[in-house]
RNA sequence: GUCACCAUGGUCUAAUGGUUAGGACACUAGCCUUUCACGCUGGCAAUACGGGUUCGAAUCCCGUUGGUGAUACCA
């Protein structure tokens, strides 16, 4: 262990005479050339987020401009290199705030004008640590894959650390170019909240056109096994008003059953759905069980067959005939083919997605369940 | 260790001395509904703590606590 503070340089140096100094370099003493800080006082520079920042010249180091092997610092270099570019402003994060009086007191004694700050505070992933590829997704690639817009990044992104005067969140960049104003941003941290990125993605999705949705959704379809041999097309319109990120299009709850993970294929889906119960077809709100499922059933079946084209009117004129509630219908018929009491859509959507052959396949392989 | 910066609900934020401290996400209750979702309506929830200054403080000052960062002949 060391003992507390940094030694600073005693300016032991400064007090050499030319005829001293000259007599150290042909000796060949190696030597580095410092930036002369005043002993006393106090400096201010102006930053655009933080504004005057003040710090005691005892704070400041003289620092090494020149080092012994001739080459310059970074520090030193990048004051004249970004001179030399013209560069009138500095946006980076704040771990430069506490170097910035070095950089500025350079540009002073060099007779130049310094550029104007802007220090940024990080997107953090939780209280202590930064976002980053250690901790969270990190980058705008990663979010693409993770099935978000690219608008929806973009305005999430602007929402950390900023936001407009008047409250408006969901925004696009014409929106920021006329009201963004640096004076604006937060001088803390702000953590990275995937939850309200899904939810400024959906509103997103929801502006999209049934077209837009699918087109953008169809690569994160391709990759779910079990989808094939849908409509897919018909299948991202049912689930534009629900999906919140692309990737949910492929979400295997949509697709499951009891619970049970179907990222397989159609045949897999297919034996799983043997594990349809009757329990599944009891409903308190339209007072439906196996018992009425077990009677409606075979109405259902030849209802399919014969209205396939008109099917939702039919059944609803069958809960008409029938005297039930037309949810009861809808409930016991969206059960009997997808054995799931939550699908990406309703009872004659689920019906069309599945396809006339296979939903009649399934009320069958419902009515032997309900009749054992 | 020393120095600097920061501090409003769980999260993002608004309110630059006078508001019942506002909005959004999340959560939650209810309504609607062809389940879930969507949508609509309501609810829970914050000025880190302690002192000042002031008629009046989230707001200004000091201290404390907490977080972050800086402390190289690295870039």
């Amino acid at each position: 262990m060391h003992e507390a503070g940094a030694v600073k340089y005693d300016k032991k140096c400064l007090a050499l005479t030319k005829e001293e100094i000259e007599r150290k370099k042909a000796a060949g003493e190696p030597y580095v050339i410092r930036q002369n800080v005043p002993l006393s006082g106090e400096y201010t520079f102006h930053d655009m987020v933080f504004g005057d920042v003040t710090v005691p010249y005892s704070e400041l180091e003289d620092n090494v401009l020149i080092k012994s092997d001739g080459l310059p610092t970074y520090n030193f270099a990048n004051v004249i290199d970004d001179h030399l570019m013209g560069i009138t402003h500095v946006i980076r994060g704040v771990e430069y705030l506490s170097s910035t009086p070095k950089y500025d007191l350079l540009y002073r004694a060099l007779g130049w004008e310094p550029p104007v700050y802007i220090h940024l505070q990080p997107v953090m992933k939780d209280a202590q640590h930064k976002l980053s590829k250690r901790y969270g997704a990190a980058s705008y690639e990663d979010f693409l894959k993770k099935g978000y817009l690219k608008d929806a990044i973009i305005n999430y992104i602007a929402l950390l650390g900023w936001s407009p005067k008047d409250g408006t969140e969901k925004f696009g960049m014409d929106f920021m170019l006329k009201t963004f104003s640096v004076e604006g941003l937060s001088k803390s941290p702000s953590i990275f909240d995937e939850a309200k990125l899904r939810w400024l993605n959906g509103e997103y999705i929801k502006e999209m056109t049934d077209e837009e949705f699918y087109e953008a959704a169809l690569p994160f379809m391709q990759k779910v096994p079990y989808l094939e041999g849908y409509d897919l097309k018909y299948l991202a319109s049912l689930l534009r008003s629900r999906a919140e990120s692309l990737t949910d299009v492929g979400a295997s709850e949509f697709f499951e059953i009891n619970g049970e993970d179907l990222s397989t294929n159609l045949t897999e889906f297919l034996t799983k759905f043997k594990t349809l119960s009757k329990e599944h077809f009891f409903n308190a709100k339209n007072k439906t069980d196996a018992l009425l499922a077990k009677e409606m059933i075979p109405d259902l079946i030849e209802i399919t067959k014969r209205d396939w084209d008109n099917l939702y009117p039919a059944l609803e004129q069958y809960a008409l005939d029938k005297g039930v509630k037309k949810g009861a219908v809808l409930w016991i018929y969206r059960l009997g083919i997808t054995a799931s009491a939550v699908t990406p859509g309703g009872a004659t959507e689920m019906a069309r997605l599945l396809g006339k052959d296979d939903t009649i396949r399934r009320l069958n392989k419902a009515l032997e369940v309900v009749s054992e």
